[in-house]
DNA sequence: CGGCGTTTTGAGAGAGCTCAACATCGGTGG
DNA sequence: CCACCGATGTTGAGCTCTCTCAAAACGCCG
C-alpha cells in the first residue's frame, strides 16, 4: 500500500499519524528534523522560498507516496511541507528509524533498493517529459507500464490522474487515447487499457 | 567530481574503465549483474524494449552520472545500455560494492543520502517541467539553483545542456534569457547567470 | 432524483518547435 | 600566423500542437 510498509513492526508502531486542514504547515524550513513522512490521504507540496520570497513547488507528494526521506540525513529540513488539501500523514521518527536501517545490513539493503527503485522511476518519468507530443508521450507511458505478456495496463486511478502524472491535460490525454483507440493501437474497458499487437506505431 | 568518488579506496581500485564506440553496447536486458557504472565521458543510454519490439529509452545519463543502481539488488539487468557516442564509463563491482555498504554502516548510511538527494534533485526537475512556458522553467530552475547569498548561479557545462535539462530547445532558452537580461531580472556573463534582486517576477 | 466529478468533444489562440541563416569562439594544421 | 572547421551562441519567421475556455454527456453516490 505504500513504500514504507515493509519496514520492522516496532518501527511501524513508532509511527503516529497527523491529520492537516489545507493550507496546514507540516514542517518549516529550517526546522530540526523529527521525523520523515508518507501521505496516507491528501496532498502535501514541498516549498521553498527563493531569493526575494518567490516560492518554488520542489515536488507534490500524493496518496501513498513518502517524502523528505532526504532529511533522514539532515538536521534540519531543507524545505517547507504544506497541506494543499486536506491531509492525513504518518510520521516516522527520525532517531529510531535510521538506528534501525543502520542496525540490520538487510534492512539496509531493502531501504537501498527502495530509494534506487524510486530514482529509476523518476529517471524514466523525466526521460518520458522529453517526448513533445501527446502521442508520443501516452505510447512512452503505455509501452513501459504494459505487463509484457498480456500488454494490459490496469488503471489504478482516474485518467485525470494520469494525465497529470505524464505531463498532459486531460483533455490532451483524452483526445490521444480515442485517437489510438480510433486507430485500434489500443482497447479500452473501464479498469484497463489493452495495447493491440502487431501495429507499427 | 563523480557521485562514487566518495567510496573507500578499496572499491575505487577494483573499479575498471571500459571505452566503447558510438553504438557499442554495455550490457543487455537479462545480462547477469556483474557491475555499476558511471559515465567519465561520453553519453550511455537505458533502452527497454517492448511489446512488438519498440524502443523506449528509459533513461540518458552523461557524464558524471552514475546508472543502473538499481542493478545493485537485482540479478539481471532490466534494460540495454548503450553508448550514444565514444563513451569511456567506469565500472564497479557489484558484489564487492554490495559488501563494502552493507558492511559499513558508516557507508551504507552515506549512500542512502546519496541516493536520497539524487532523489529529491530528480523530483524537483520532474516538478519543474510541469511548468509550461519557457519563462517560468528558467526562472524556476534559476531561483532553485541560485546561491541565497549573491543570486550566482554558475554554468558548469553549456547553454545548449542546461536547454536539455530543463526541458527546452536551445533556441528557446536563448531568446528566454535574452528577454531575462533586456528586463534587467538577470546578468549574464561567459560563465554564470546573476540574478538581480528587488524585481516582482 | 439530484449533484458532483469524470469523461468527452469543439474551437480558438498562444507558445515553443522546426528550419534557416549567421555570428562567435576555440582549436588545428598548413 | 592565418585559414579552416566544428560546436556554441543568437536571431528570424512560420507552423503545429497543446493549452485554455466552453459545453455537454455520463456515471456514481447519497
Amino acid at each position: 500500500m505504500s513504500t514504507l510498509d515493509w519496514l520492522p513492526s516496532s518501527i511501524l508502531q513508532l509511527s503516529t499519524q497527523r491529520d492537516l486542514k489545507s493550507g496546514e504547515v507540516l514542517f518549516r524550513q529550517g526546522d530540526a528534523v523529527s521525523a520523515i513522512f508518507e501521505v496516507e490521504e491528501g496532498r502535501i507540496r514541498l516549498l521553498r522560498y527563493t531569493i526575494d520570497d518567490h516560492v518554488a513547488v520542489l515536488h507534490t507528494a500524493a496518496s501513498g507516496e513518502s517524502f523528505a526521506e532526504a532529511a533522514l540525513f539532515s538536521d534540519t529540513y531543507h524545505c517547507d511541507a504544506v497541506a494543499s488539501v486536506v491531509t492525513r500523514v504518518r510520521a516516522y521518527p527520525k532517531r529510531e528509524l535510521l538506528e534501525t536501517l543502520l542496525g540490520d545490513p538487510k534492512l539496509a539493503k531493502k531501504y537501498m533498493s527502495v530509494l534506487a527503485h524510486e530514482m529509476q522511476t523518476l529517471r524514466t518519468r523525466l526521460e518520458q517529459r522529453n517526448l513533445r507530443t501527446a502521442r508520443d508521450r501516452v505510447l512512452q507511458h503505455l509501452l513501459v507500464s504494459a505487463d509484457a505478456g498480456s500488454g494490459i495496463i490496469p488503471l489504478s486511478g482516474t485518467l485525470m490522474d494520469l494525465a497529470g502524472e505524464i505531463g498532459l491535460t486531460h483533455e490532451a490525454l483524452y483526445r490521444t487515447l480515442a485517437a489510438l483507440e480510433s486507430e485500434r493501437i489500443i482497447a479500452r474497458t473501464k479498469d484497463k487499457i489493452v495495447l493491440l499487437r502487431g501495429k507499427s506505431l
